[in-house]
DNA sequence: GCTTTTACCTGACTTGAGTCAGATAATTTT
DNA sequence: AAAATTATCTGACTCAAGTCAGGTAAAAGC
């Protein structure tokens, strides 16, 4: 990695935290606490639950709980129980409270229009996709890839999503009866594994291993979230798959695929898959690779 | 101004907030309040007088004085009269303070480092290129200009900044005897006007107006760092100096330049104004314009 | 029905960050 | 030489932010 690269990166992190600060003082911070600022922010017009309020925060359930009353003495927000579970509570903002929050959302959006409004629509329109571009980026670093239980709740998240995809992709739909099983049971260690990228703890996508020879793996389940797509996501789930494997013990995988993911062929053939003759009957298959590892 | 445009950098500045947030935290913040960590680094390995720290971190006196002071207590630093004014004091960084601004500067690097770290080279380039459009950008927009004394110390700067930068360019050099006058007289109001363009604080680029007849202006003393050239700050500037000159009750502007300012001949032509015959026997001038304003 | 766990609350703290009103010494102005 | 100004320091504050050790009510487990 080059050394100028990581001066650009600091320098950048650098003024922004300056630039970012001098608002976050001045403007939402004006005439209340910031963390009260942000609480108001963070129940929003919905309400929300006491116990995420809490987990999206990162703050102290102690902590939490005084701001909250702090919130109610002004008359901006109540807490009440939670319907089913009597434990939970939820908080929502009053009226007065959502008009507040209204006036911190125009706080923001006039800090941002004082920002662009010197800059010509071009300007504008490149400053946007070069924010967009670090943002999406930065995502990606962000994003981190491990094993986890396939039976878990991310983990059957995200396999709905895939299914729901594929249904959606495929000319005849998508009936997981039909296809080639990939239970939790065969891809946990050590029959296989199932990995999960999560990006600030939000399942973004998955991969699965399932072994169909003593040494050798099936690709299964592999699927990321449209919102991450084009960043090289699926790539770096595909390398990771196959380091698992290898400490699996096996020394080839293959895989089979449908003809209308072109994506997904297009990352196969990147990542050193070629092409191969049926090696199972899957009726949605229409291209099956593989590649020893 | 689009909405959409304001939402996206709404966004980045929120996530990005968070994001750096959690480094502030975690990694500057470790072992030593914020507020010390950053006058470690502001001090730097040159040191720094009392009073530009004070400026540079935008802290009460009293404040940096208890800062100084526990600094000293650590070891970190030491505080010692000027040579000159004995009440203008200086602090620098003791062995163990440079040490420890070591730390703090690799734990940056490391973090900008771990950044970078998940990323394809080519995607490093990306993100290093779209970082330094944002700051760019920004930089653009915070830039404002504003009428200043042009005998004032940030108009010298900029002048002599100026003076180099056309002995360089020029094929005979540049003497500013045998060039036309702009003296501070002839660019101060009712005469004539001297703008100044600051981003932070700092000058970066200038400009002028002086009476040649009663309703005819002469642009002059036109300059950009070349830090912030390409962003359209000169377009600006020029903008800013014609609504100037119509208050100054001036109907028409011209302006002389030389053969190798190209890039200033191209802003000429694109913002209007047209090229004409000599008016006057500036020696180093080469190609006249005027606009009607 | 009893114990354990969960979700939250309360009170008593610590620490960091920052403000403000003088005090003091060096320098400049008159 | 006296008065004013400048640069910094000191002490006495406030206020936000956050931690920690219990405590309580509701729900879940046995």
């Amino acid at each position: 990695m080059e050394s100028e690269e990581i001066s650009i990166v600091r320098g950048f992190c650098r003024s922004f935290t300056r630039r970012v600060g001098v608002f976050t003082d001045k403007f939402l911070g004006r005439d209340r606490p910031l963390a009260e600022a942000r609480l108001i922010f963070e129940i929003g017009g919905q309400g929300q639950e006491v116990r995420d309020l809490r987990s999206n925060l990162g703050v102290d359930s102690g902590y939490l709980s005084r701001l909250l009353r702090s919130l109610e003495r002004q008359g901006l927000a109540r807490v009440m129980p939670g319907q089913k579970d009597r434990r939970l509570r939820r908080a929502e903002l009053t009226p007065a409270g959502l008009t507040e929050l209204d006036e911190l959302i125009r706080r923001g959006q006039d800090f941002a229009a004082a920002l662009l409004e010197p800059l010509s629509p071009t300007q504008r329109q490149r400053f946007v996709s070069a924010m967009l571009e670090v943002e999406r980026l930065w995502d990606l670093s962000a994003t981190v890839i491990e094993a986890v239980d396939p039976a878990s709740k991310d983990a059957k998240y995200c396999l709905d999503q895939y299914y729901a995809e594929l249904d959606r992709s495929f000319d005849q739909g998508f009936d997981l009866a039909q296809s080639i099983t990939a239970d939790p049971s065969e891809t946990t260690p050590p029959h296989g594994i199932f990995l999960l990228a999560r990006l600030n703890g939000q399942p973004i996508g998955c991969g699965a291993i399932k072994r169909i020879e003593p040494e050798v793996g099936s690709v299964k389940r592999m699927w990321v979230d449209p919102s991450a797509r084009g960043l090289g996501l699926g790539r770096r789930m595909l390398q990771s798959l196959e380091s698992h494997a290898l400490e699996l013990g096996m020394r080839k995988l293959c895989l089979e695929t449908n003809r209308n993911l072109e994506a997904a062929q297009s990352l196969y053939r990147r990542c050193g898959y070629r092409e191969v003759s049926p090696f199972n009957n899957d009726p949605y298959a229409d291209f099956w690779f593989e590649k020893d590892i």
